[in-house]
DNA sequence: ATGAAAGCGCTAACAA
DNA sequence: TTGTTAGCGCTTTCAT
């Protein structure tokens, strides 16, 4: 059996291993296209050979070809999904939003990763479309042209999920990061924090990050504060870069009151260095963030910080691509907003 | 514009919105399998006639429709990845391997979740078969009895990660659960503690964090220590898990001298309650666990615990399946092993 | 180096 | 309710 095995997984054919129409038709002694009908649950088939046809299926172990399927009827049950990193936790969550979707209407996800990286995105794209997906979720909203001619020229519906855009392709889901950041500051000002600094990743990778970095400042300064400190790392965001890097933001300068950091991965590293370091969070400094994760949450001190709605815009953005595959009519710009969660670190 | 898009994008049609290979053709004045042969970069072709092709598709910004090429040549570029969740960081980790891989041999993922429930499980296995994916990764070690027929009789190279088995479906790539238990036992007897606690998510439905538990009792059984207090709750492992329910691991005995937990994020967890409650971690409580997750090094104190190679273990995964694509011998078992990290809170 | 014919496994559209 | 015909867009095979 295992020999028999090893020959077959040549890679040579992938027939199926499970037969096609036409043999269970035969097994049935009915047409093709009854077969089909009941495996696409049509009605118009008695109960009879209904019956008849699935017990074929079932002793044949006929599993379906997809592939020829959605190619006659031009009509994939596949969804593609760009995501610029499955590193940071976020993505994931916002693909769990995508799949649950998906799952209950008998759809697949394919995932493709950018790693931050506009021209591996647009090759990602291509490859992506010529799977003709039923539609196109893609994180962020900041693309190479290619990306956004191809986006505007493929007929399934696409989604820009995460930041919200007055002008999207087609649809786009998100929250808009630069009142989350400016939320925050004002928060902070509130406080009585005037001298602020910033930790975190490469703003100009980080797009997202960057949007909260502007709303951020500009309420600073607003409101009458300071930035007085500045630290960014070529990396991804991570716990590791908060903990490694808070010392060097914290050495620019003596008066620092608060850190902002671009998420809450490195918020929580910052805060675990004061924690080893016995320095007050927050009497000595103030910590506050973004994204409202799960682990920020079960710090020895919550962070302070701004919840989005990751998962539901998962969803919400297969969601949108369903109604339109069902005619439904969607709304261009879908507003997921986000919530400010007063923790113990300001 | 955007009005011809709405019209478009009803779902109705995935034709392409980028033309056929005849279009093509009839542009470049050769036939189509001449378009086909530069297209998937077969050489016999002149150079004029390639240039000339080349010109064609990119005016009509052709891209190729791969649901017709997998369906003519029995030969898809999808691989099929079934994973228990997205909401533990080990699996993007693992499927992050797995991408990387593909990426550069042109393939994609198209990924299943099965929340850890094996009737979903097979549910998506079928699925997944129905795209003829030329490959499969799956999780773990055990399955649905459908899904081993299905993984048996499919010509598809299988490989199921995570977990080591003598007797894969076809083939394996993982460490063996059982021995990491036993070496964190032994490493902890060595230190001298004997009174051992048990914190974690449910075993029957985490089985890899099971067989660690088993080796790690066995280990301590024989080393002359005792369990002596174990809670498990009916979620999944997270760092939340930890937080909460340490202080009733804890109440269970006042002799407790280290807990085991099923992964680094509920180590992490219970380590920020100790943190949190002035618990001296490791002198009143020692803490150890498994994952190597950046997290749990990144702590205040960094986690004692056995490093599993989740990335390592996706890229061999999909380098297996890709090497016997290509006709290459392959091993049906990969040990991909571990390694023990000493931490601060042991 | 290039092309023509046939067909992959399925479904739409029409007929009976 | 069931079947027939004609493709979907590509690649294989066999010519030339």
């Amino acid at each position: 059996m295992a020999r028999r095995q090893a020959e077959a997984r040549t890679g040579k054919r992938l027939s199926s291993g499970t037969g096609t129409l036409s043999e269970v038709a035969k097994t049935a002694s009915v047409s093709e296209m009854t077969v089909s009908r009941v495996l696409r649950g049509k009605t118009n088939v008695s109960q009879k050979t209904r019956t008849r046809v699935l017990d074929a299926v079932k002793t044949l172990g006929y599993v379906p070809n997809r592939l020829a399927g959605a190619l006659a009827s031009a009509k994939s049950m596949q969804l593609a999904v760009v995501i610029p990193s499955l590193r940071n936790i976020v993505f994931p969550e916002l693909l769990a939003g995508v799949t649950d979707a998906l799952d209950s209407a008998g759809y697949q996800a394919v995932i493709g990763v950018s790693e931050y990286d506009l021209e591996r995105e647009a090759k990602l794209v291509t490859a992506m479309i010529s799977w003709r997906p039923a539609g196109i979720v893609i994180t962020n909203a900041y693309h190479h042209p290619d990306v956004v001619s191809l986006l505007t020229a493929t007929p399934a519906p696409v989604v820009e999920v995460m930041e919200l855009t007055r002008n999207p392709i087609d649809m786009c889901v998100g929250l808009n990061h630069r009142k989350a950041g400016a939320v925050t500051a004002t928060r902070l000002l509130d406080k009585g924090y005037r001298r602020f600094a910033y930790l975190g990743c490469d703003l100009e990778t980080d797009l997202a990050a960057s949007k909260r970095f502007k709303g951020f400042v500009e309420t600073v300064r607003q409101g009458g504060g300071a930035m007085i400190a500045k630290l960014t790392v070529d990396e991804a965001s991570s716990v590791g870069l908060g903990r490694k890097h808070m010392a060097d933001l914290l050495a620019q300068s003596s008066q620092i009151e608060a850190v902002y950091t671009s998420n809450d991965a490195v918020a929580s590293g910052a805060l675990m260095y004061c924690l080893a370091k016995g320095i007050a969070v927050p009497q000595s400094v103030a910590i506050a963030s973004f994204s409202g994760l799960e682990l920020g949450q079960s710090m020895p001190l919550p962070l302070t910080t701004v919840r989005s709605p990751r998962y539901r815009m998962g969803r919400l953005s297969a969601k949108r691509i369903l109604d339109r595959l069902n005619g439904k009519k969607t709304p261009r710009v879908t507003d997921a907003g986000f919530e400010f969660v007063e923790g113990a670190t300001t």
